[in-house]
RNA sequence: GGUGGAAUGGCCGAGAGGCGAGGCUCGGGACUGCAAAUCCCGCUACACGGGUUCAAAUCCCGUUUCCACCUCCA
């Protein structure tokens, strides 16, 4: 079986593969670490961790690097620029905001089971490598120094600008929803900027060979893709949004310093929207990894939600499917804990059976990263006739694939004595067949956060969710 | 104006020309002292108008509406 995924440039499925070497090479577009990233952003950089779990379990080796833009993506406005301003807001340098939400970034991987990149090159640690980029688009005749000496890439230097998103030059029209002023500075109003003349500035600017200033926003990720991987980047991944402007800018400045296709494939995840809205902050939905752990839901069935939906539909998320999943989770670790798995550690191993399910769930996702079909299938192997203890062979079986810690024992909170009396009492007085004792105590519990349910063995109880 | 998508029941969502995926909610039943959990049953949908076909949610033409991107964006 092969991974095959949507290449927004073509336009049509492509078997991923590696030119170079039997590594396949990944790049995905990073945060801007100036705030927290939101489950919208998470989303992405799931998908990063889903192409290549499904590549690993197919036996093949990846390179995977995600820029963390610290700088760079900058404006000239203090008050717009993101790190600069945040570092006011917070009173500190806009340095230690950087540094403080990358580890708050990693962390929050951490949460939804996303293994991390192979590297996490930093922007700002990749300056030398933007100039020596820059100058060489200087040199290749794409790239000039505007009259307010600001470096300026000449979009109409590469023909097939435009091939990714659609928007070719002819179409793009200066000034149709944004105010644009031809201040005279660059020779074409689609130029975008490779290096920012900032003089009057003194926090996270740079000495360059064309005086003081800041990278453009696209080519940090041009340049450190092309020298982390090598020249060659296999697999580009990012938001949809990241389409147009920025990945098309970042081919027109790779390609012709490799001389042909830097990228061979480009994958873009879709927006994620709350309660049928973009998250915004405007809008007031923003969600973090943080609100749910306060909610006392696992950051997992935040995963278990993305995975039930395409990566290329937009999605809609509400508390009350995250809830869902939550108890599902619950549920289904509850059947994973319940028995032992037959066989833990290989495919081959495994009952003729368990094994067909796990090949169909491997070739959901080798086709187009079918989650939704994969999770279905799990469903109603799950909801099946199958053993218990073979139905926990699956669910240890597709975990590498799935990330969802299936069979992570269940966190259970030691329940206070007031609970343990109340239990107690509750037991005796149903033995003593005092129904309204024993329902206005199971009330009293439930007020506790204690879920009763009795059964021929007796009381039993859990944690509400 | 350009570009890329989408429209399926109360809600979320799959869907391959041919018996209506699945999940959630809700209603009914079994079970239970009553609940809960679980299981069973029920809720017969494909934006609109044409066309092709024995047969269309699916293919073709047209229309409408919605979302995203068009120099802050995952």
């Amino acid at each position: 079986m092969e991974l095959s995924l949507y290449d927004t440039q073509s336009r049509s499925e492509k078997i991923v593969t590696s030119k170079n070497s039997e590594v396949i090479t990944i790049y995905c577009c990073g945060p801007t670490v100036y705030r927290d990233a939101h489950i919208g952003n998470l989303r992405t950089f799931l998908l990063t961790d889903l192409v290549v779990r499904a590549l690993h379990v197919l036996g093949k080796k990846t390179l995977v690097v995600q820029n963390i833009t610290d700088v760079g993506h900058m404006t000239d406005d203090f008050e717009e620029d993101k790190l600069l301003a945040q570092g006011k807001s917070e009173s500190r340098s806009a340095r230690d905001v950087a540094r403080d939400y990358e580890g708050r970034f990693h962390r929050d991987l951490a949460h939804l089971n996303i293994s991390p990149a192979d590297h996490y090159p930093r922007a700002s640690e990749s300056i030398d490598l933007m100039f020596a980029h820059i100058q060489k688009l200087i040199d290749l005749g794409h790239a000039y120094v505007g009259t307010d000496n600001t470096v300026y890439f000449s979009a109409k230097s590469f023909p097939t600008y435009g091939a990714i998103s659609g928007n070719t030059l002819e179409k793009l029209k200066p000034g149709h929803r944004y105010d644009y002023v031809d201040d005279g500075a660059k020779q074409f109003h689609a130029d975008w900027a490779l290096w920012k003349s900032s003089p009057n500035r003194n926090e996270m600017v740079w000495n360059s060979p064309w005086g003081t200033g800041f990278p453009g926003w696209h080519i940090e990720c041009s340049a450190m893709s092309l020298k982390f991987l090598e020249g060659h980047v296999d697999l580009h991944i990012g938001g949809i949004d990241l389409r147009f402007p920025h990945h098309e800018n970042e081919r027109a400045q790779s390609n012709p310093i490799v001389n042909g296709e830097a990228v061979s494939q480009w994958l873009h995840g879709e927006h994620l929207l709350f309660e049928g809205r973009k998250m915004s902050k405007s809008a007031g939905n923003v969600v973090l990894v943080s609100h749910l752990l306060d909610k006392g839901l696992d950051p997992l069935a935040l995963r278990f939600c993305f995975l039930e939906n395409r990566y290329r539909s937009q999605m809609d998320l509400s508390w009350e499917s995250i809830t869902a999943a939550h108890q599902t989770l619950a549920k289904w670790r509850l059947l994973a804990a319940s028995t032992q798995p037959t066989a833990r550690d290989s495919i081959q191993a495994l009952n003729q059976e368990v094994r067909e399910i796990v090949n169909e769930i491997v070739s959901a996702f080798c086709d187009d990263l079918d989650t939704p079909r994969a999770m279905q299938i799990l469903r109603s192997a799950v909801k099946s006739s199958l053993a218990d203890n073979l139905k926990s062979s699956l669910l240890n079986a597709i975990e590498p694939l799935f990330g969802l810690a299936l069979t992570r024992a269940i966190d259970v909170k030691e329940p206070s004595s007031e609970i343990l009396q109340l239990l107690e009492e509750r037991r005796a007085a149903r033995a003593a067949k005092d129904f309204n004792l024993s329902d206005a105590l199971r009330k009293r519990l439930d007020e506790l956060g204690i879920t009763i349910h009795d059964g021929p063995e007796g009381q039993r109880w859990e944690w509400k969710i």
